[in-house]
DNA sequence: TTTTAGCACTCCTGGGATGAGAGTGCTAAT
DNA sequence: ATTAGCACTCTCATCCCAGGAGTGCTAAAA
């Protein structure tokens, strides 16, 4: 279904409008401010067969119009304009990528905290998953006289740390075992490495299963960690100054969807390219608890494993500054972790 | 100042009746539910002289009354019951503490978490000032062909990583560069460890001077990194559900406040001993943001650092119980930290 | 002297009623 | 096909009023 030239404008102009004002808007308000050279009366007749076609819907009969689930999906895919980014906005996201004295859970967090606050609606990362991810290497080191200190290295840069009991154990030891764990479950994937490393303690006999046992309890942890372990949200507070938010039920009840399993599930579920984000409007998204706010994600890829990056806010968004916005995320994520 | 046996009872009625209900609370209210032996117009008597004297205070001329900063305090000195904490929150603490495959980050953002959502509301925990850490050791493990990783471990047990430049270097010539590092710069105060490595370099005039210089600025970063990079805050959503903040602007007006430098310096400038929790009702703090909101924080030790664990609610919260989990929380975490 | 019952009074709260304002839909004129 | 004009609709803020909860005071009872 296609509209036409005129039709077109004045949809373009009430979502426009719509998005800057979140006010209902009405045929006067399109005149004076958007020139499409007719009078409102003319307006308002292209509105009522926008209404009519399900393009745009009516608070209550005698208000202004509001873009409909449908009429933002027409503007998202036709008539939404392509916009860079400020100067500035770049510059603080480059500075960001550049520094890189980081991990790579910093880098994430830190990147959620810029576009959140660029564009004040809620941000979050969804990194990469490590079941899927191999690891670089496993060392141990003494932590004090009855720990070690555990540390691994993914190929996608993750840096997980744990202390495990290893008395009585020499430097020297403990860089033997490195050397064997790194030798026998390097490039070996995560959610695989807890068989693998039976089997090494089967043929090795050794004095150190112990160590072992602990090694893999931990890379097993690290494989089956829920999603939600690997969420990093930002901007809840700035999410409470949009005016849709003037109702605390409605804050509450968002903020538990996010942490809810089904949201994640949801993102994860969307299989799409790096560079040509989602946009799920409104009620597109099953999940119910965001059913009157939208989701505009994309994905980035570090190694072999991948993770996304997207902005969640009221259904009146800008469109196509977050549309910019998660692209340039997508592109410089995927380029710091490879 | 003291109050006779019946006043004190009064006032003890109003302060657990407004935080049970939140609600003013009227005479007849007491007479019914707390068994004082005296009729309403009595109680309205006393509660007239505990008014006047400062203990209550009024909404408006006939409503029931509330205390005040000063009533709670008196409450709080004087009549609060030492509260047990049930079974299965002590529980939920101890199998927190007990499973020990962790770092020190992942158990005070856990602790956060649990007592938040069994007090419903806000917690923070104030990790211990690296600044004043000595480190245990230092490690360079080979990350990638000409990145290094960089691993430290605090003597609290924090353990911090980043890569750094270190093209061709054998994993001989990281052990000796690790050992050097340790050896001369372990023991030394984070924040003295930059001139140490200074001399360092000037000492062995060594080709690892570039390493030592990147091991040095990130240390210098540990030291310097400000105070909110520590602070640890959950449940924001829990304190939404308080009938206080049916309102959006007092949400947003408090979590600015939380990350604002100010209310953590407030916190860090009471000294105190671990074992009596500090409270700070209402106006008692000098912070702006939280001055119809109450606080109930103790310390705990990580070798010779010290962090902070508190709740932050309305004034009405439930300061026996508060105080009682925050105990708790001090005792085990400066066990499992020392 | 202390406690209590009685009662007038105050103030908040919630439910209509009202009027202004914004915007529409329709009709008739251009 | 477009536009001006106008009656109509609906929201929103305000005001008013009655109901209810609670107080303070006075006078009687213990």
């Amino acid at each position: 279904m296609t509209l036409d030239d005129r039709k077109a404008r004045v949809l373009r102009a009430v979502v426009e409008e719509h998005i800057e004002t979140g006010l209902p808007v009405g045929s006067r308000t399109i005149a004076k401010r958007y020139a499409l050279g007719v009078s409102p009366a003319t307006i308002r007749n292209e509105m009522a067969e926008l209404e009519e076609t399900g393009y745009l819907d009516k608070p209550h009969t005698s208000s202004g119009r509001i873009p409909s689930d449908r009429g933002y999906r027409f503007y998202v895919d036709e008539l939404m304009p392509q916009v860079r980014l400020h100067d500035d906005e770049v510059y603080a996201l480059e500075s960001l990528f550049r520094s890189r004295a980081k991990d790579v859970v910093s880098l994430l967090k830190e990147t959620v905290k810029v576009i959140s606050d660029a564009t004040n609606y809620l941000a979050f990362v969804l990194g990469p998953d490590s079941g899927e991810v191999t690891f670089n290497s496993i060392h141990l080191l003494p932590a004090s006289s009855r720990k070690a200190l555990l540390v691994i290295i993914t190929d996608v840069g993750y840096v997980e740390t744990c202390l495990i009991d290893a008395p009585d154990m020499t430097i020297d030891e403990m860089r033997y075992v490195s050397d064997m764990l790194t030798r026998n479950l390097g490039s070996v994937r995560l959610d695989k490495v807890a068989d693998r490393a039976q089997a090494l303690i089967r043929e090795e006999a050794s004095r150190y299963a112990e160590i072992i046992d602990q090694a893999a309890a931990f890379l097993r942890g690290l494989a089956t960690e829920p999603d939600e372990e690997r969420l990093f949200v930002g901007g809840t507070a700035n999410l409470l100054s949009q005016p849709e938010f003037r109702d605390v039920g409605r804050v509450k009840e968002l903020l538990s969807a996010i942490e809810s399993e089904g949201l994640i599930q949801y993102i994860l579920s969307n299989d799409h390219r790096e560079g040509d984000p989602i946009i799920r409007i409104g009620a597109e998204s099953p999940v119910g608890a965001i059913r009157d706010l939208s989701l505009v994600y994309g994905r980035f890829t570090a190694g072999n494993a991948e993770g996304r990056i997207g902005l969640l806010g009221p259904r009146r968004m800008d469109y196509a500054r977050s549309v910019a916005i998660i692209k340039f995320c997508e592109r410089r994520l995927s380029e710091s972790l490879s």
